[in-house]
DNA sequence: CCATTATGATTGAACGTTCATTCAGTCAAT
DNA sequence: ATTGACTGAATGAACGTTCAATCATAATGG
């Protein structure tokens, strides 16, 4: 632990293990803090209060997956390409790290994404708006809100890595494609 | 309040109205009693504890599901018709009891709905696994496994409607029309 | 038909625990 | 010597849970 910012990310990390395997309740500070390798009371040189840390590790994790996604975002290609690299992108960020798909799931439907904490300016979102704004402007999908379309498309990208992740012991063959998924999804929103 | 079962009914209400207000974290067993107009130590009557509390409105909120849904389904009709009123009626529902909503959103994540909670039997699962199956016997739709078909249909019918319920005021106009993607869900199910 | 007893739900104050947060003192770096 | 991060025991509020006391109702007996 060199610098401040690899401390801070210490404790950001360890608060989004617990939060993955507990839940916003299993995640007390005093256990944030001994994960972290720190003292309960550093946590508040870095964050205001508990609410703070769980929207910290928002901000994080948003942070990462804009840089994964953006930078294996090709925009020379043809829109429909771009868009089944963002879905192939997605589900292997999701699925190399389990804990941020597991604090997103959760995050995103709790009191913690209060209307005030999504109005904030987001890197992610305005990436993903942009992203699909430059697919109606080239004409590949239809007209349509590009912040609805990324909830929906994404949603769709969270509940397909759930369920891989929940049966991928549990039932030996499931007989449903889920990458097909993405087709399907492309089928709905491209231009008629 | 005639009977005990309108009690432990008015116990699990306020409990709902209360996460679907604030979270798990907003519903302490004091509030819940306030609301419901009985003492705390009442609700130690009815349920084991606090998660035995939320898992008791898991099932009150399943059954109430499954019998709007079951009631409103015709299986005289062919599947495809069926599959467009189960997506119509669950919405209606969601929409008529936004608490269910809200609740079901923040409980299916969380993990409150463990997987002993999820190997119990399930009035709600079952009717659905089996509206699912009887679209694969007619081969109306792709045979898929019946349990991942409805998490990933319900996913989309949840999600749209969360969608309605913020963008209602918040966007003039969002060009999309919503209930066009049970359009695009059937499309990737049916059979080709 | 009333008086007495038994039953079991209900109450809410009290208890013990857990938790987020604070802060006086320590330590490391410059 | 000064600065500012760091510590972790202390604090007090909040919470889930318990339980002795209370109450309403039903059962029993005269």
């Amino acid at each position: 632990m060199e610098n401040l910012l690899d401390k801070k990310q210490s404790i950001i990390e360890s608060a989004l293990e617990l939060v993955h395997a507990n839940g916003f309740h299993g995640c007390p500070v005093s256990q944030v803090a001994k994960n972290a390798g720190v003292a309960a009371g550093t946590i508040y040189t870095y964050f205001e209060n508990k609410e703070d840390l769980i929207v910290g590790i928002y901000d994080y994790v948003a942070e990462k997956i804009t840089s994964y996604i953006a930078e294996r975002d090709d925009d020379s290609l043809e829109f429909e390409n771009r868009f089944f690299n963002y879905w192939r992108n997605f589900t292997e960020f999701y699925e190399q790290h389990p804990a941020i798909h597991g604090f997103y799931d959760q995050f995103l439907n709790s009191p913690f994404n209060s209307e005030k904490v999504q109005n904030r300016p987001n890197m992610w979102h305005e990436w993903a708006h942009m992203f699909f704004q430059s697919g109606m402007d080239e004409g590949a999908i239809r007209a349509t809100n590009p912040v609805i379309l990324s909830i929906l498309v994404n949603t769709n990208i969270t509940s397909t890595v759930r369920i891989k992740k929940n049966f991928k012991t549990k039932l030996a063959k499931t007989n449903v494609n889920l990458d097909e998924i993405s087709q399907l999804i492309w089928a709905g929103i491209k231009t008629a």
